[in-house]
DNA sequence: TTTAGGG
DNA sequence: CCCTAAA
C-alpha cells in the first residue's frame, strides 16, 4: 500500500501524493522486523507535512536537527552506524500499491492539475509508484515541483527528538500508518469554533508596506506577533530546484534492505523541503539561476525559544494505526480534544512501534478581507494564498500529549510515554509557526497554490459547504473593507500599500490570524505573500510582492513619461513616484513596458484591473513620440559621429 | 546607480 | 517582478 499522505488544505483535502509505497522507510539494517507498507514514519510524516505545507528551507545541515538517538539499543551503535548508513541507501521506496493510494484528494488534482501549480508537474496520480517515482526524480522539472515531503514514507525510532526541520536521522521504530492524511481543514475565519486544544493559534498577518519603508503601511491586523513570522516566499523557482534536486538524490535510493534494521540504526535522511512554486501561467521552465538571496539564507535552526509557543493549529483528528504486521490492535483515538487519538503500538523490547494516524491537521485562524468589489475569483485566490501563506510561512509541528506540549524534542518518544497506549489517546499534533524556521531557500509563496481565475472552484472541500466555508471569514472581515483597504490600497498606491502581509504569532497561545487585504480593484493583487522583514535571512533573498499598478498610478507614470520620456526612469520616478517607495524606476520601466504591450493587444487579452482605453492611448502616444525622439536623436548623434570621423 | 532588455 | 550587462 502507499503511504497517502492527504493534507487537506481546509478546503478539498489535498493529498499528497502517495508515495511510492513502502515509501521510504528509514530502517538500519538487520532489522528483523519488516516493516508494514502503510507505516511512516511518524516524523516523517510530519515532515513531510510540514515540507509539503511549509516550505522548508535550510538546507544546510549543520542547522538540522538529527534525531537524537537515545535508545538504548541504539545508542552505542549509532555513532557507527549512522555512518554506513548515510551511503546512499537508507531509505526505500516500495512501489506503491493501487487502490489504496488511488484516491488522490481532487484539491490535489486541482493544484496539480489545472493552473500551473507547483504541484503541477508532481505526479498526482497514484499509478506512479515506484519506477514513476525514479523516473520522476530525475526529471528535473518534475523534481522541482515535487515536494520533498509528500512522498516520504519511514520510520522512526521512538528515541529521535525531532528538531530541525531540514534534516532527520531516523531509527526505525516509531511508526505511523501510512494511510495518515494531514488535513488543514480550516482555513475559515473563526478559529473559535474549532479550536481543539481549548487554545487558539492565531497568526496574524499584518500588512505591510513591502519595502523597506513601512511608515504608510497599513496594519490591518491589530496584534503583533513577534513569534511567529511568516517565511516568506522564497519559492523562487530556482531555489526550488536547487532544493529539490538536493533532495531527491537520496530519496531515489533507498532500498528495501534498509528497511529491515533493528538495531536501531539511524539512518540520516536529509531533506529539504522545498517549496514548489510555479509560476501562474508560466510555462517557463523554471530556469535554474541562483539567487543571492538564497545563500544568505543560512537557516537558523533555531528551535528554541519559541519552540511550542504558536498557533496551535490543530491538533489531529483522529489517529489510529493499525498494526499491520504485528497484530496490535488500533485503537481508535478518541482524545478528549477531539483530535487526536493516538494509536496504538505494539512495543517489543526490540522495535516498538508507534503507530499514528494523523487524518488531519487544522490550518490556524485566518481573517481575509476583501473588498466588496472584489470577485469571487480573487476571493478564492485570496483565501488560497492566505492558506498558503500560513502553510509555506513556516510552520512547525508541535505535539500535545494529554493535552500538554511536549516541547522537548529530545525526549524519546518512550520518555514522554507517545509510545504508551494509554497515552495515545491523547496525542496531537499541531501545526503552528515556526519562528525561527525562516530559511530564506523556502520562503514560500507557492504559486502554486493559486489557482487560475476560472479554476478555482474546488477549492472548497467537500467537507465544507462551499461558500459556507468562507462565509465566516469573510463575514467577519468585510464590515469595514471596503472603506478601509480600498482607501488605502487603491488610493495609497503611491505611498503605502497595503501588501506584505506580516504573518506573527502571539509568543503564546493567543490569537493569530492572517488577514489578507485585496485592493478592490485588482483581481490581481492579492499581496498576501507573507514575509518576514524581520528575519534577516528570508528578507535576503525574498522575491518582493505582486502589486499590480493601479489606475491612478499608470495615470501618474503615463503623464510623467508624456513630459519626461522613456529614457528618465530616474526622473519618472522622482516626479510621479517619489513617495511610493515600493515602485523602484525599474519597476516603473517594466510598467511602462508592459503598458506598452497591454495598448497593442485586444482588450479580451488584457488582464488584471483594467486601465481605461484613454490612458492606453497616451501610452500607445508617448511611446511613439519618444520612440521617435529617441531614433532622432540617435540619429543625430550617429551624423556627428561620423562628421568626427 | 541607472539604463535597457531579456527572462 | 527579477536579473544583469553596460554604461
Amino acid at each position: 500500500m502507499v503511504l497517502q499522505k492527504r493534507l487537506d488544505y481546509g478546503f478539498n483535502g489535498y493529498q499528497v501524493p502517495s508515495i511510492p509505497q513502502g515509501s521510504r522507510s528509514a530502517r538500519g539494517r538487520g532489522h528483523k522486523k519488516k516493516i508494514e507498507n502503510n507505516q511512516i514514519c511518524a516524523f516523517d510524516l510530519l515532515a513531510t507535512v510540514a515540507g509539503k505545507l511549509l516550505q522548508e528551507q535550510k538546507d544546510s545541515p549543520a542547522s538540522t536537527n538529527a534525531l537524537a538517538v537515545n535508545d538504548q539499543h541504539a545508542v552505542a551503535k549509532s555513532t557507527v552506524k549512522q555512518e554506513q548508513m548515510d551511503e546512499e541507501n537508507q531509505f526505500k521506496i516500495e512501489s506503491c500499491d493501487h487502490g489504496s493510494c488511488n484516491k488522490f484528494g481532487s484539491a490535489e488534482e486541482l493544484v496539480a492539475g489545472n493552473s500551473s501549480s507547483s504541484f503541477g508537474n508532481y505526479p498526482n496520480k497514484v499509478e506512479r509508484g515506484l519506477h514513476g517515482f525514479d523516473k520522476y526524480c530525475e526529471d528535473k522539472e518534475a523534481a522541482e515541483a515535487q515536494k520533498i515531503g509528500s512522498v516520504i514514507n519511514g520510520i522512526i525510532p521512538d528515541t529521535c527528538s525531532m528538531e530541525g526541520p531540514m534534516e532527520l536521522d531516523m531509527k526505525p521504530h516509531a511508526l505511523i500508518s501510512s494511510d495518515s492524511s494531514v488535513e488543514v481543514p480550516s482555513c475559515r475565519g473563526h478559529v473559535p469554533h474549532d479550536s481543539f486544544c481549548g487554545r487558539r493559534d492565531d497568526l496574524k498577518v499584518v500588512s505591510r508596506d513591502d519595502d523597506e519603508n513601512s511608515s504608510g503601511c497599513t496594519q490591518l491586523s491589530n496584534v503583533t506577533s513577534k513569534g511567529f513570522r511568516s517565511r516568506p516566499r522564497i519559492g523562487d523557482r530556482r531555489i526550488r530546484k536547487l532544493l529539490a534536486s538536493k533532495y531527491w538524490k537520496m530519496a531515489p535510493r533507498l532500498k528495501a534492505e534498509d528497511l529491515s534494521n533493528s538495531d536501531g540504526e539511524m539512518k540520516p535522511i536529509h531533506y529539504n523541503r522545498k517549496s514548489s512554486y510555479t509560476r501562474q501561467r508560466s510555462q517557463r521552465n523554471f530556469p535554474f539561476k541562483k539567487r543571492k538571496l538564497f545563500d544568505g539564507s543560512s537557516i537558523s535552526t533555531s528551535d528554541g525559544g519559541i519552540s511550542s509557543e504558536g498557533i496551535s493549529s490543530s491538533p489531529i483528528k483522529g489517529i489510529h494505526g493499525d498494526l499491520t504486521g504485528s497484530g496490535a490492535t488500533v485503537h481508535e483515538a478518541s482524545g478528549a480534544s477531539s483530535s487526536a487519538a493516538g494509536q496504538q503500538a505494539t512495543f517489543q523490547l526490540r522495535d516498538s512501534h508507534v503507530k499514528l494516524r494523523i487524518k488531519s491537521f487544522r490550518v490556524p485562524e485566518l481573517f481575509i478581507e476583501i473588498p466588496e468589489s472584489a470577485t469571487v475569483g480573487s476571493l478564492k485566490r485570496t483565501v488560497m494564498e492566505a492558506v498558503t501563506a500560513v502553510l509555506g510561512g513556516g510552520l512547525r509541528v508541535g505535539v500535545l500529549l494529554q493535552g500538554k506540549k511536549v516541547r522537548d524534542d529530545n525526549k524519546t518518544l518512550l520518555q514522554t510515554g507517545i509510545c504508551n497506549e494509554d497515552k495515545l489517546d491523547t496525542l496531537g499534533f499541531t501545526l503552528e509557526p515556526n519562528p525561527t524556521n525562516a530559511p530564506a531557500s523556502l520562503c514560500t509563496e507557492d504559486p502554486s497554490f493559486q489557482l487560475p481565475n476560472d479554476t478555482a472552484e474546488p477549492i472548497i472541500s467537500t467537507r465544507y459547504p462551499t461558500s459556507p466555508v468562507l462565509d465566516p471569514g469573510i463575514s467577519i472581515a468585510s464590515p469595514d473593507p471596503p472603506a478601509t483597504s480600498i482607501g488605502h490600497f487603491v488610493e495609497s498606491d503611491h505611498d503605502s500599500v497595503p501588501s506584505p502581509i506580516d504573518i506573527s504569532a502571539d509568543k503564546t497561545i493567543s490569537d493569530s490570524r492572517a488577514l489578507v487585504a485585496v485592493p478592490a480593484i485588482s483581481v490581481e493583487a492579492l499581496a498576501v505573500v507573507p514575509f518576514n522583514r524581520k528575519s534577516r535571512r528570508c528578507e535576503i533573498a525574498q522575491r518582493r510582492i505582486r502589486r499590480p499598478f493601479s489606475v491612478s498610478e499608470v495615470e501618474a507614470l503615463v503623464q510623467a513619461v508624456e513630459k519626461l520620456g522613456t529614457g528618465r526612469w530616474r526622473d519618472v520616478k522622482l516626479r510621479a513616484f517619489d513617495n511610493a517607495k515600493h515602485r523602484t524606476y525599474v519597476d516603473l520601466k517594466d510598467k511602462w513596458k508592459t503598458l506598452v504591450h497591454t495598448a497593442k493587444i485586444s482588450p479580451q487579452q488584457r488582464r488584471g484591473e483594467p486601465v481605461p482605453q484613454e490612458l492606453l492611448d497616451r501610452v500607445l502616444a508617448a511611446h511613439a513620440y519618444w520612440y521617435q525622439q529617441q531614433a532622432k536623436q540617435q540619429a543625430k548623434q550617429q551624423s556627428e559621429t561620423c562628421l568626427l570621423l
